[in-house]
DNA sequence: AGCACGCCGACT
DNA sequence: GTCGGCGTGCTC
């Protein structure tokens, strides 16, 4: 190969499998990770040089690189995490790339802030108002216009006019830092002899290699102190660190516990933000005036270049796995990238994933666990109730035993939280005199009923009708009758059994954002005794007179064929077992249950949280699960399930054999149909050291590429069988 | 990701 | 006869 270096590959930010060549113009100068424009077909888009062309290109249809932006090159850390995500979820690089180059507006010189200064010149004429601009500026420091005109009271053009005659002068000043940089040692936390040996534990990882620790404690026991100092630590190394946080966790009480701790807000990252917030972040990471970054699952592609921690707050969750473009988990991807900058990660979590945990038990990870509760409260304790002997009245939800508990709880001036993880008002309405049950046009699910609302819905792709009061099958009137709980229908039974507590039902129907924050707050403060809740009531919020939880349905989680079913339905329970009793008083916490024998309910009856990841590990060992084995699912969709099956059947003939490779399907997916396509699953499984990214990216490389209506969405590692 | 090219149905 | 639907393929 000639050695051109005016011709590099520059890796553009569309779905192309690698890199394309381009000359570079005489006086440019870019290096590998320089932000460029290129000309790709018939437009401008964003890229970044990869380093030498390796292909040759014929001379003729070589293009120019249009321009290369005056910001840092990302660093090679980033470069190789972008390949790495890119081989691992086969997805194009290009794509992934695109995931890094979010804030195209970042790449914009920043607007200088115009500012005010004096010249030393007295202007002629001194009027009163003058003197009070020229009073403000004494000290020689430079004023933005706005903030001279409220300190001098005067309006605007008096400032113009001084401007005119000489007194004063315009100059451009750097605009500020987004955020101040964050002072390690502005409000160190006093932490507890436990937490102190628990940021001992992190603080061994050497702050310049590579290392994880898995911090295990229960909600409660004081993560957040133990995980700012591991950030302080971080921050006096002088290296960046971002903490991570599911979506809905990164709430203002968060960011205020960070602000009181660093003297200054964290720079922020997440779905809601202006693209002109967006650059100012995006730029201050890459150029390393932030040195700090609290964000949801996307902010692990910023741009950092001297990144040395990455915390994930709750490290369980499953909002960490999920599609930005492309499907990764941010937990997994973190570790990748952690390796290849050689930076700490901190998972923390009060319910380990049972991969995390597995990674601790073999000393892959540190193991650091804060077992106390904060102060002298302990997990509640809990019981279950039997609904095969226990349960209620036909047509009622809540156990007789549970009644009595509440019951008690809200005479002693304690509050009571009922949680069922089910939205709406039934989940199935069925008319009683033909049969008919309603279920979604475009989606394998039923309409759900949102009696509030006076709608029927659909869960999955949101379709809507008013609840209709005849049958559409047969016409009957009165016939339709709701099957099964919601929370709804418990609020609605809590009202009949308890008239006289102050009660509030909490789901994501309820309101907006802002709307249930307030509810929130209103319960901090008190204001009801009975809380009626979906998922939503079981996220970092602190209830301290909450001393009664009762589950309606435990099993619920595990219903589905899933894999992860009871690890899921542990933390879930686990979680929201956790509300009560959070304060000093004494909590209990009930669950509904038709498997009291489950293990999952044993665990948490017994108060055992070994010995359930300890059964769970045996369990996915013996069914070659993760972390012992590797999954990959091929989910073909089409119009028709005769397309999508016969095309199924298709790829499974062209698998190529390999050795400890199992394939399972095609099968109807567990949702069958989504948005009127219908959902052909198949399943790759593999031990935990074969390559199943690459066998699966072989396998689609030798198939038939799908045609028409077709589509193969490739899912490596499913968190869920849906 | 866009954007052009191209091959089959309903119009002024 | 043409307009336009979107399915397919290409972009250094």
């Amino acid at each position: 190969m000639i050695d051109r270096p005016d011709i590099v590959a520059v890796m553009v930010g569309v779905a192309v499998e690698g890199p394309y060549s381009y000359r570079v113009p005489a006086g440019m100068s870019v290096t590998r990770g320089s932000i460029v424009a290129v000309p790709l077909g018939p437009r401008l888009i964003l890229g970044v040089v990869w380093g030498p062309a390796k292909d040759m290109i014929a001379h003729n249809r070589l293009r120019e690189i249009a321009q290369a932006y005056d910001v840092p090159p990302l660093s090679e850390e980033l470069l190789k995490l972008v390949e790495w995500v890119a081989r691992y979820t086969l997805t194009a690089p290009g794509q992934v790339l695109r995931g890094v180059l979010r804030s195209p507006e970042a790449l914009d010189q920043p607007k200088p802030v115009i500012a005010y200064r004096r010249t030393g010149h007295e202007p002629e004429r001194l009027t009163p108002a003058r003197l009070r601009v020229l009073d403000c500026l004494m000290d020689d420091m430079a004023w933005p216009k706005p903030a001279l005109v409220g300190a001098s009271g005067v309006s605007s053009s008096v400032i113009d006019g001084l401007a005119r005659a000489g007194a004063v002068e315009k100059i451009e000043m750097p605009a500020p830092p987004v955020v101040m940089p964050p002072n390690p040692d502005d409000n160190p936390a006093q932490l507890n002899p436990e937490q102190k040996q628990a940021l001992d534990q992190i603080l061994a990882l050497d702050v310049n290699a590579f290392g994880v620790a898995l911090l295990d404690g229960v909600t409660g026991g004081g993560k957040t102190e133990v995980f700012f100092e591991a950030v302080a630590d971080t921050l006096r190394a002088g290296r960046q660190a971002l903490v991570l946080l599911p979506e809905i966790a990164l709430t203002n009480t968060f960011i205020d516990r960070f602000t009181r701790r660093f003297g200054t807000r964290p720079a922020e990252w997440h779905s809601d933000m202006t693209p002109a917030q967006r650059a100012k972040v995006w730029r201050g990471v890459l150029e390393g005036s932030v040195r700090a970054v609290v964000g949801a699952r996307s902010a692990l592609f910023l741009p950092f270049r001297q990144l040395g921690l990455m915390v994930l707050d709750e490290e369980h969750d499953g909002a960490y796995k999920q599609s930005d473009g492309f499907t990764y988990h941010a937990r997994d991807m973190a570790i990748v990238r952690a390796n290849l900058a050689q930076a700490r990660v901190v998972l923390s979590s009060a319910t380990p994933s049972v991969e995390s945990r597995n990674n601790a038990n073999h000393g892959r990870y540190a193991h650091v666990t804060l077992e106390s509760r904060f102060a002298e409260a302990a997990m509640p304790d809990v019981t279950a109730i039997d609904m095969r002997t226990d349960g209620p009245e036909k047509g009622e939800w809540i156990a007789p035993a549970l009644a009595r508990e509440v019951f008690a709880a809200l005479d002693r001036g304690e509050q009571a939280l009922l949680f069922l993880n089910r939205r709406g008002y039934a989940p199935l309405t069925l008319c009683r005199s033909c049969g008919h049950q309603y279920q979604c046009p475009d989606c394998s699910s039923w309409m759900v009923e949102h009696r509030f609302r006076g709608v029927l819905t659909c869960h999955h792709c949101g379709h809507e009708m008013r609840t209709p009061k005849v049958c559409g099958e047969c016409g009957d009137t009165e016939s339709l009758v709701a099957v099964g709980p919601g929370v709804e229908r418990v609020a609605e039974e809590a009202a009949a059994r308890f008239p006289d507590a102050r009660r509030v039902l909490l789901s994501t129907d309820m309101g907006s954002h802002a709307q249930l924050r307030e509810r929130f707050s209103e319960i901090e403060r008190g204001e009801f005794d009975l809380i009626i809740g979906t998922q939503l009531v079981s996220k970092g919020h602190h209830f301290e007179k909450l001393s009664v939880v009762g589950v309606l349905d435990a099993d619920l989680g595990l219903a589905h064929g899933d894999p992860r079913a009871a690890e899921k339905t542990f933390q879930i329970l686990t979680q929201v077992a956790g509300r009560a009793g959070r304060a000093s008083r004494h909590g209990k916490a009930f669950l509904q249950t038709y498997h009291p024998d489950h293990p999952v309910m044993k665990a948490m009856v017994s108060g055992d949280r070994e010995a359930f990841y300890a059964q769970e590990l045996i369990a996915r060992e013996a069914g070659g699960m993760p972390p012992f084995g590797r999954l990959a699912a091929l989910i073909v969709s089409a119009n028709a399930q005769q397309t999508a099956m016969g095309f199924a059947r298709t790829l499974l003939s062209a698998a190529p054999m390999a050795e400890g490779v199992r394939l399972f399907g095609p099968a109807d997916a567990p949702v069958a149909m989504i948005r009127g396509r219908h959902r052909v699953r198949l399943l790759a499984q593999s031990g935990k050291d074969f390559d199943l990214s690459g066998y699966v990216r072989f396998w689609l490389s030798n198939a038939d590429r799908p045609k028409g209506d077709l589509k193969v969405q490739v899912d490596i590692d499913p968190m869920s069988f849906m």
